[in-house]
DNA sequence: CGGAGTTCTGGACAGTCGTCAAGACTTTCT
DNA sequence: AGAAAGTCTTGACGACTGTCCAGAACTCCG
């Protein structure tokens, strides 16, 4: 009895959880083309195969969508970086990897990154956003202090400056080439790299 | 053909550009509080002493009132800091008055820079915004690196990052602290006083 | 004083927005 | 089979937006 009634409610549950990845899957696509302000409910709709709405059969609000949809796709960021740590052999090649990892980041996913970016700038207006912001930003913060212990493990040295401080330079040098690179700067991405590559020893005790 | 330009040189500029900047500082205040997105003439108008048709007398629309309020303040901003400069005698006094700077503009201005990244941030998204904030973007950078070089040539020692690298680097730790200042975090700004202090001097040669 | 030029008001317009609820359609259960 | 629950569409609502404009109010000079 309890099993069957808790089978069904998981199975309902998980199709409800389905279709709100769908929805928010397919949302992410109009949101990281025009941004928060002037994304509206029914553009996200229109470019999915549901009606308007939906949306607030599946979501609360507009908030609680944008918010799972950008939870979705950072989620999904941070384990690609997870990856180059796991991988990397040398400091050397730790930093290489990361500087290319953050290029190709802001070359292939720069439209999504700008959504990320909107949002943490919503927080400093709008107090509901804060707390998921600042949640979101503290796994790319742990994220960046990975691939930072893991550079000054394999380099034998230690490190100098806070989390905080790491996260800060390297989100800082990655909005700039952000800006850049979506404004039709041929350089930026090179100037990326080369300042990742020039920040990261830096971190450390030389 | 009555166009705001039109205006500008046929009047005497004086008083045009004089209500210009009355206009300009008393919707500071409104977009400094909203943001860009949440900002509507009418809530300016509402904050000034005048009423929402007479901004489309002195502007040409939305875009060109919040870019020149924008630069308007940006304008004052810049000068706060090339007197740190002019007064700082050794390397260590400018270090430290630099982060007490920037930790005083967090703290006493940091609304007004809010709205700065939300416009910078507008820029990710349309292409009409990207001129003028480049701009801007630019004068922010060299004053940054007016502080790095002085500080460099204090300590005698030769730099070995780009202005952009530099820049983006304090650009991004005062916005991790302003984000956690609004936030309420207590430690926001001894944070970030402490990444300004060991950040400056690594991009010299040790 | 009178009229021309300038500045400012307040309402109208044509949209857009988030939200909601009534009902239709679909799936699932008994 | 039919009832119940879940899913989705559609249209409506009030509120809000940027922009424009007719005309009132003001300033200034002859």
């Amino acid at each position: 009895m309890t099993d069957v009634s808790d089978r069904i409610s998981r199975r309902q549950v998980d199709k409800f959880a389905e279709r709100r990845a769908q929805l928010a899957t397919s949302a992410l696509r109009t949101l990281s083309e025009l941004g928060y302000a002037r994304t509206s409910l029914r553009e996200i709709a229109q470019n999915s195969d549901f009606s308007h709405g939906v949306l607030h059969y599946y979501f609360r609000d507009k908030v609680e969508l944008i918010m799972f949809c950008v939870k979705l796709y950072k989620a999904e960021c941070v384990t690609r970086y997870d990856q180059i740590v796991a991988t990397a052999q040398t400091a050397d090649q730790l930093r290489v990897d990361f500087a290319q990892a953050l290029a190709t980041t802001c070359d292939e996913d720069g439209t999504m990154h700008r959504l990320w970016y909107d949002l943490r700038n919503q927080a400093l207006f709008e107090e509901s956003f804060r707390e998921d912001v600042l949640e979101i930003d503290q796994t790319l913060e742990l994220m960046i202090w990975r691939i930072v212990s893991t550079y000054a493990d394999l380099s034998g040295k230690p490190i100098t400056v806070s989390p905080a401080t790491a996260y800060a330079q390297f989100d800082g040098l990655f909005q700039q080439a952000l800006l850049r690179h979506l404004s039709g700067d041929p350089e930026a991405l090179d100037t990326l790299k080369d300042g990742v590559d020039k920040t990261l020893p830096k971190l450390l005790i030389p």
